[in-house]
Formats: structure tokens, sequence, C-alpha cells
DNA sequence: CGGCCCTTTCCGCCTGACGGAAACGCCCCC
DNA sequence: GGGGGCGTTTCCGTCAGGCGGAAAGGGCCG
């Protein structure tokens, strides 16, 4: 038997898949057994990989992605654009505040963080860029969450919510609320939802003025220091705003 | 005739490596043609990268890099240890100078922009994050050729070196004797060699205290204000230091 | 020395990829 | 409206290239 059911090109992408957010670095018996591929076709699979630069070989042998994949990946337009309009304002915003900034967008029901800038004064977060949340979990999540479709928002709160700390809303009733009131305010206040340390402040950047919404922005403080959030909502939508009319000016240009 | 003499993992990296830095979104039949493969075939790997989302289409149509591909390739170790310890220290320059902050690392006879910080307030400028020069070129690039292996500058130094500007050095000699220069101090400043109106300063980023050389932290200004460029040396140098005993420590821990 | 695990190479079988061709859809120009 | 050009999508017969079992090679450890 062959094959073990998939097509070729789909044999490269499970390897690929193998390198996760969790396994960086992987030894070719691993990648063997968590893609399922026989050692042989993963040799010869990653070998063709490696040589051209997908994937590169450290000196203890093990696997990881190589420069010239995270290159042609990097131009992804939907981080790329993204990233180049928001980083002078979230530059400006971590200048102002000294907390931590991140900007996020959604895919599915799932919010991925695509830049962030953080400094020694800033809190120490574990979220790398890249990493991948349910949406719901978190205020950058719930912000996503309130500007997405319908049918969107109602398969997440259909689903049980995991609670994340003791303060994690879990109830779909006050999440349908807390997203009535992101659309509402601009702005939107969540309190250790996901950290028991750590207090979010995050509202949407739009295409335009008025466009859809294509990210969020958020900063997260320290729990002791909540009051600070209050006074973070101005520079926050200072931010959003610049970002939001950058991004229209582009989308436009680009036509 | 068929499999136009490429595996097929191959014909996978031939789509892939379609989208590089100049073609961040292409039609299918432009795909086809830059590879060279069939439409149908060309069809086919595209629509199975996109089911599995490391391709995404656009509604006009066209394709780019997806989010999930983006996502595994952040993953790079090459580049995501590396920001992850430099952006606080980068962050920390970039208050102080309130210029253009980049990070890039050497892959053969070429430099690869990882990282950068950039406000309102520092010069405009084209590089992006995953853009690639002719090591040698750069002031960040001539700080990694003189910390690259002997034979590696000797085929640099062989070859005939662009004049970017008027000012470009392009006499192996002179560049020979700024690789020297480079190695005995440490900070080198680099006069409108890549663009007439910019000045750099860079240094090397070691891992730990006398290892190797791993990347090149640069500080780049307007041409106007280059009397700045001696200003700038000190931040630099402590940035540097800071980066290279942080990435030490990570190196160790990770043992 | 033998057992264990990982890596690498080899090879014959067979299946799944290949691309030509044709249908489809769209736009522009006559 | 009709026709031509261009891009996309689907279909299908052929056959070469991928597949994985097996075995050899190489460390490591007890």
């Amino acid at each position: 038997m062959s094959a073990s059911g998939v097509s070729a090109a789909g044999k490269v992408l499970q390897v690929l898949a193998a390198f996760d957010r969790e396994h960086p670095s992987r030894t070719l018996s691993e990648i063997a057994r968590c893609t399922g591929l026989a050692v042989s076709t993963a040799h010869r699979v990653v070998a063709e990989l490696a040589a051209w630069g997908a994937l590169e070989r450290a000196e203890d042998g093990s696997w990881h992605v190589g420069l010239r994949l995270w290159e042609i990946a990097s131009g992804c337009p939907r981080t790329q654009i993204l990233r180049d309009a928001a980083l002078p304002f979230m530059q400006d915003l971590y200048e102002a505040t000294h907390e931590n900034v991140q900007l996020a967008v959604r895919e599915g029901t799932e919010l991925v963080f695509v830049e962030r800038i953080a400094g020694h004064r800033s809190v120490e977060l574990l979220t790398m860029v890249g990493t991948r949340f349910p949406v719901g979990s978190t205020g950058m999540g719930r912000v996503l969450l309130a500007h997405a479709p319908r049918e969107l928002q109602e398969e997440v709160l259909a689903a049980p919510l995991r609670p994340w700390t003791p303060h994690t809303v879990t109830d779909p009733r006050t999440l349908r609320a807390q997203l009535d009131l992101i659309r509402r305010e601009q702005v939107f206040v969540s309190d250790r939802q996901l950290s028991e340390s750590t207090v979010a402040v995050a509202a949407p950047v739009r295409i335009g003025r008025a466009g859809p919404v294509s990210a969020a922005l958020g900063i997260v403080v320290a729990a002791r220091g909540a009051e600070r959030a209050r006074g973070l909502r101005e520079p926050l939508l200072r931010a959003v705003h610049g970002i939001s009319e950058e991004l229209g000016r582009r989308a436009r240009t680009a036509l």
C-alpha cells in the first residue's frame, strides 16, 4: 500500500505542519511519527525541502523551518500590509504607555497574533507572534468576534468556553452582552480573562474610517496596575484611528 | 512528457517560490508561466495548497500566501529566537534615538532583514522585513561579512560590487580595508552606500559575550543628519551587548 | 558485545500525478 | 450581437516517479 491516502503535495504540507508552535525543531523520526508517513518517505520529503531551503538542519541533526520559507511566508499580505501600516502607530503607542502593544487578526474562530511591541518596561508575556487563541478567550479576540459575521458569533457562543482563570467569562449570555458593549463602545477592557496577572484593553482596526474590521489592537498591562487601563483608552483610540486611515489610504492606492 | 523534470515536492516549492518579494500576489496563469508548470498542474497544486491554508485567494481571484503558512514559517528559529531576544533592546534603542533600527542575518552571500523598528519620527525606508541584499552592499552586510568565514569573504571580494550610489565602495581593496576596520572597531559607519539619502551605523550581535556573530544590528539615519551617527555609537553598542548576552543566556538554558 | 533507536540507501511495484484538450466564463473590440 | 483573446476549471488515458518495506550503517548505553 502506498501514499497513505494523501496526495504528493499533501505530504509536503503534512511535513511542514509538523513544525507547529510547540515543535519548532524536530528529528526525522518525530516527523515520520507525527505525520504518519513512512520514515523513508519522510526522509525524502525532508531532504527535498531542505535542498530548496524550506527546512534547515541544526548541528544536532534536528530539523527546523528555514530562512527561505520564512522569507516567502513573511510576504503574506494579511500580515505584511497590516504590520507595515500599523508599526509606526504601535510604536507611538508604546512610547506613550510603555505597555505591551499587540496586533492580531482573526482566522475562523481563532485569533492570531501578528505583531507586538514590548520593551523592558512592559509586562513579560508568553504570547509570541504567530500564536493562536480561541477568539472569545481574550479581549482582542472578543473585539474581533463582535465584528465578525453573525453566524460565526453564534457558533462561538454555542460552543463551551474554556475558563482560563477564575475570572474568565464562560456564560454565553454574559459574553453576548460583552459583544454588544464592544459594538457600542469602541474600546473594550478585558479583566484577567486569559491570565490572572494581566488586564487587556483592545479596539478594532478598520480599513479606512468606516470600512470592515481587519484586525484588533490591544494593550496588555499588569493586573495590579489595572487602574491604568482607564487612561489607555485615549491613546489606544488615537492609534487605532491612525492605523485605520493608513490602511484605507493603502487600499485605495493599491487599486 | 510529464513532470518537467521536477519531483512532486519540488512542484509545491516551485509554486511557493513564485510568491517572492516582488510578487506577493499572483494569478494562476502567472504562476504556471513563471514556474514552467502546465496550467492544469499549477491549478491542482494551488488548489491543494489552498485547501490546507498555505495559499489564500483574494476577492479578485488572485492568490497570495496564506496565514497558515505564515504561522508555521514564523516559528523559524533563526528569526524567532533572535527577534524575541532583540526586540526589547531594539525598543530601548529606538526610544533613545528615534531612528530606524534594523536587525539582519546573513545567508550565504546575502543579508536578510529580520526585524525593524520604525516610527513616524524616523527615516522612511523601503527595506521590508524579509528583503535580501547582497552582503557587501550595506553597512550591516559588511559587518556580517567581516565576521563570516574567510572563503566567503574572498568570494564576495572576487565578484564585482554593484555601485548603488556614487559613494558606494566598489574597489575590493577598499572593501577589504573596511572589513579589517570592522573587526578592529565594534561599530561601523556606512556613508550613503545603498542610498544617497541615508547613513547607516551597524554592529555585530554575538551569541554570548564572545560567541559567534549571528546577526547585525543597525541604525539608519538621514544623510543630512550624518553627524548624528557619531552619537549613535554608544547606544548601539549597549543594545548589541544586551542582545548578545540575552542570546547567550537563551542558548545555555536551551541545552 | 548486543540491543536499541535513529538515519540513510536501495529497489520493484503500482498508483496517483501529469498535461493535452476541451469546455466554460469573462471582457473587450469590432 | 458576434467573435476572438485570455484566464480558469474539469476530464481522462498514460506512465514515470513516488511509495514504503527491508536492510545496512552509525551512535549510544548497559
